[in-house]
DNA sequence: AATGAATGAGTGTTCATTCAT
DNA sequence: CATGAATGAACACTCATTCAT
């Protein structure tokens, strides 16, 4: 008995969430309707409902699969003493959990205005407050704290703002992470040193 | 003896896109109907019809109109040498326009996946990448490539995401290009001297 | 002074219904709208008004034009003797006019169920059953009013139904008005001989 | 105890085909609303999409059924030997497919217009000619080319032509085939004899 | 002799959602 | 574990028509 023919049941629920997530990330949450999801699954539209009680839920199902990475990396952070290496250590973790994830986050990114309507949407916010809590002073100057947003949203958007550019993604993904060092870094001696 | 009873007659196509302007960036494209902005306006749907051809159009003129300044600031910068001082110039007057054009860029950067289906997508996407060309030495390396990008995006989405910060808006854009100022400086340093 | 240049004036009412009536032969009635014609005369949907009270009476001012050849052989129809000669001779002149009037026919042809509902719709009816009595004989039987309807029939439509056939037009137009007189031959000579 | 009360389910599909022929039929194509259908119906106009997946597919999924009889026609036709006894017994038996489906060639015959744009105007137009193909001798003079047109187009129109007129409707079919037969016969002899 | 600006009523179509089976 | 059948509300868009200027 072989895999894939009928290699459904069961699995119904997860396929889903992966075409869903695909189509978000492709054309956005408003764009994409339940029927071209079940479409492609070759189910109706109705065993959708069967899984997810709405069109949101399903986001929110992914949301909290892939987002889970973060909730830890936050977690672990958070029992951390709050060194450069740790910083650092935050952002390069925070790269790597981007890598798994990365139609999620890039859904997110492209798709703010929907999102900030959905019940992911504060959710998303206060990761983002918190992640930058982290890797910045408290008691920080404004421009230190954009230095450290920036070197989030770097490493946050690098990855999507640089897929169209040439190049090993591995190599790319370095290099934002230098930038980002560097941003946290000078941030990180400003207020102990001055 | 006021102004606004019946003050209509000749700006009506100025008054849409105002309306419509305020409505893309609270809600999403996607999500603002044609009604809604009728309703706002106190005219008929069938009348945002006179002024223009479709939805997509109300949009595109809205876009035509605000991303004047960027295009001539784009227009400027390359019959500038490429000094750094040139470089910081232009990061200082994009950032002045997008004080102008505020909603509109945010509208462009929360919407990405919407506005990517839209005419005006392909437009924007080539504007940011004449804008890093501008204030990137040719043939950078791929770290300095990101330290370019971030200065943009930086000075770009700086206006946004700080905007629930408590503190003066000008101080905040002062901040945010000061960063910007750092990173486009350590970029342009690198290929000539080492 | 040339013609061409700002030929108009005076002459709009003419022009309105010239574009109309090769929209509607082409497209159909219902699919033609105001809009299309007047951007077609580069003049506004409400020139039309001012030229004609409503769309449909376009329309029936276009029919009261181009029909009255067909008015006038009818007159001339009910003042000749009712032999053979008189019947073929009113084949032969209807043929005629449609040649001239060609569009307005094959709209009249093509779209039945439109022109039922209009003003004209009466009309047309009226002037097909008047021309069909002209051919028969008072109290003919059921085959020769269908041969004499047919052949008025075949006058009428194979104008429009030959026309994808190759050839030359005034040879095709010969043809049919053959076959139209075998016709009403046959049913001219039945109901006194036999 | 009735049939009508609740008797959906299952034959719904086929209730829109009915009541869409009969208004199609009576009105035209573009003046029938799917909102006038629907309400005829006692359902939405989203029921409608359920069943079919645009107006013209409505149309389509008709004539695909009605004219089936026209097709096996054709595809028996093309079996027999082109004697004159073939010919009659073609338009015989297309003048008995015609009272079948009457409501969808009166249909055709009054929205040639509206029906050419459509998806089904091209096969109508090939069902013609392939029909007079094979009541024609292969080569025939203009002149037999038109009375073979006409002894078509007559079994065809005639049917609705007539439908004011008083009288038994099977005595004017026949009376119509009669014409026709005439038509054909002479047509059918005049090559191989002259 | 015509336009600019607008309207009210409609169009075909799509959506997320429901529910009996 | 799912489908078949449907709905209500909305959508972008088009129409013939009007009227002050």
């Amino acid at each position: 008995m072989g895999s894939t023919p009928q290699q459904r049941r069961g699995n119904t629920r997860q396929r889903i969430q992966d075409v869903a997530l695909e189509l978000f990330a492709e054309q956005g949450y408003e764009k994409t309707s339940l029927r071209e999801i079940s479409e492609r699954l070759d189910v109706t539209k109705a065993a959708l409902y069967y899984h997810f009680k709405t069109k949101e839920d399903i986001l929110a199902s992914i949301f909290d699969d892939l987002n889970r990475p973060v909730e830890e990396l936050l977690a672990w952070g958070k029992e951390q003493p709050r060194t450069l290496e740790t910083k650092k250590e935050i952002l390069s973790r925070y790269s790597e959990a981007l890598v798994t994830a990365a139609p999620l986050f890039r859904f997110m990114q492209e798709n703010q205005a929907a999102v900030r309507e959905l019940s992911i949407g504060q959710t998303i916010k206060e990761r983002v407050v918190a992640l930058v809590a982290l890797i910045e002073e408290p008691g920080a100057s404004l421009a230190d704290h954009v230095r450290c947003s920036t070197a989030l949203f770097a490493t946050h958007a690098g990855m999507f703002a640089l897929k169209d550019l040439e190049g090993d993604p591995e190599e790319k993904r370095k290099a934002v992470l230098e930038v980002a060092f560097e941003l946290v870094t000078r941030a990180h001696g400003r207020d102990p040193v001055e």
